[in-house]
DNA sequence: TCGAATAAACTACACATGTAGTCATCAGCG
DNA sequence: CGCTGATGACTACATGTGTAGTTTATTCGA
């Protein structure tokens, strides 16, 4: 039952899930690289986040310090098995298919694919 | 540019996809399958996507028929993008291995999609 | 010690979304 | 010919989302 995370959130979190613990004034400077948002919505964003427990808040003198609380694996898995289920039926050949088709895979893409698929069957 | 679908909306048009043209009454016959969603409702979506331009209607005396006029293909492939971009930073190797790890993947599918690149490679 | 800078908290507001109710109209049945 | 049922049009309304502004408390430097 993974919280919902929206887009803009989303871009927040990644700057957590790259280091953390951090202060709301230095997230809003590393999301700044990506997105044009003033700090106050940077704040929102982390307080929305906080709100649904998916990072956590630790007091520091007059300010906070945010760090997640949700693995971005084990979100990307729940993400990705959503996004699977609802537009592929739950299965993952008809993605890749579906993305094959459109070229949308390398040459590249498509030989570590190839050696990932070797590895798990072992 | 494709317009976005929202999750309800792209219930209606699976229906849509399936079978065309279709009076709203129809689409919801086919959209209780799945959702227990009022007539109502499912009209407002019908609108609503009609609105954004992504079905079109027809005129058939005193109702409307209701036709897709984006192809189910290049939404899935939009939006996979989209997706794969967001999430995976644009590569679908992570993607898979994501899957991979969390077991989400069967030795069934596993063979399917190696068959599937061993077609591509030609 | 007082004012400027900082940070969190609270408030705002338009648009999207999920989910429907109500109204007006028209066509066919009795 | 008038009523009833089907149908599209319009309206509603709570919640989520993107994007901030304003207020208040606090602290640090001059």
């Amino acid at each position: 039952m993974t919280e919902r995370i929206s887009d803009a959130e989303h871009a927040v979190m990644e700057v957590l899930w790259k280091r953390a613990p951090l202060t709301a004034t230095e997230v809003a400077e590393q999301v700044s690289d990506e997105k044009d948002w003033s700090l106050q919505t940077v704040k929102t964003l982390l307080s929305r986040l906080a709100a649904k427990a998916v990072i956590g808040t630790e007091r520091d003198g007059r300010r906070f310090l945010y760090s997640p609380l949700v693995e971005r694996d084990a979100y990307l898995t729940g993400v990705s098995r959503n996004f699977v289920d609802r537009l592929f039926g739950g299965k993952v050949m008809p993605l890749v298919a579906h993305l094959a088709e459109a070229d949308e895979l390398s040459a590249e893409d498509i030989r570590e694919i190839e050696e990932l698929l070797r590895e798990l069957k072992k």
